[in-house]
DNA sequence: TCTTGAAGCTATAGCTACTAGAGACCTTAG
DNA sequence: CTAAGGTCTCTAGTAGCTATAGCTTCAAGA
């Protein structure tokens, strides 16, 4: 049996985290200990280590609740979960794109700062005028 | 003089983020019509466009209100605002490295998904198990 | 056995960057 | 003059946590 803190050590997540999936419905309530310390088992180390690796996958957690409810229905098919994977994979790879443009906006800005004086500075400059973006970056969605 | 709503609209951004913007200091207070109502000219547009080409590009509010600060006294060297535009790579390239990770290992999933029910659907599996992993996304900071 | 310090508990508030809603008021076109 | 739509303030909500306060419990050393 894992305390809180070992739970969270194991699974790479931090114990407020923990409580707050909890209280979100996310994790169930695990059994207490004499002292109302909560006691957590195997299976929800599993159940926490899928969440965490979901959410470094970039899955809301809206999407990870209902592949779990997929998981705790073993007879369902599998096609649900494909779907939101596949929709993760669409967000993912627009915010490569758009992220990418970014980089190359920012890169630019900076090499071309002369380390003069504000008046003349590239930074605030690109900033201030969209005119001298190389690249239309206003197309693909929020910046995050 | 340009309403709220016309502001806006000449800016990219929506009425009540420009309100909000007010509040949190990153735009100052505009004058009023008789009627209440807030005027912008063409100060005020050029410091909106400026935030907003500034958030588009990701820099947190905060940065914005540094770089905005500098812009404010030009004869400063611009080191401050070269300094910042770094910073706000650095996360650039972090995410684009992360994102790539996380689109090989859901093109990775979706593939060997065998359409089938949630017991063999490796979607699930590759979720709960972080072994099955094809490169480690565990190192580069939060999925966002 | 006692004690001390870490870890746990609940509850509430705060964070970023907005967005939405309620209900009243202002402005402008017809 | 009226009606529609824009604007006003204020509050609360969103996601996904994180932090704080003030308390209790647990494990290890003296």
């Amino acid at each position: 049996m894992l305390t809180i803190g070992k739970l969270g050590e194991a699974a790479g997540v931090k114990v407020p985290t923990i409580r707050y999936y909890e209280q979100i419905g996310l994790l169930p309530e695990p059994d207490r200990s004499a002292g109302n310390q909560r006691l957590y088992g195997q299976s929800a180390l599993d159940r926490l280590a899928f969440i965490r690796h979901a959410r470094e996958l970039g899955f809301p957690l809206d999407a990870i609740r209902d592949l779990l409810s997929l998981s705790d229905e073993p007879d369902q098919s599998c096609a649900a979960a494909d779907v939101i994977a596949k929709k993760q994979l669409t967000t993912v790879k627009a915010r490569i794109v758009r992220l990418t443009a970014l980089k190359a906006e920012l890169e630019r800005m900076i090499t071309q700062c002369a380390q003069g004086t504000v008046a003349d500075c590239r930074v605030i400059e690109v900033l201030s005028d969209h005119s001298h973006c190389a690249q239309d970056h206003r197309t693909s969605g929020a910046a995050e």
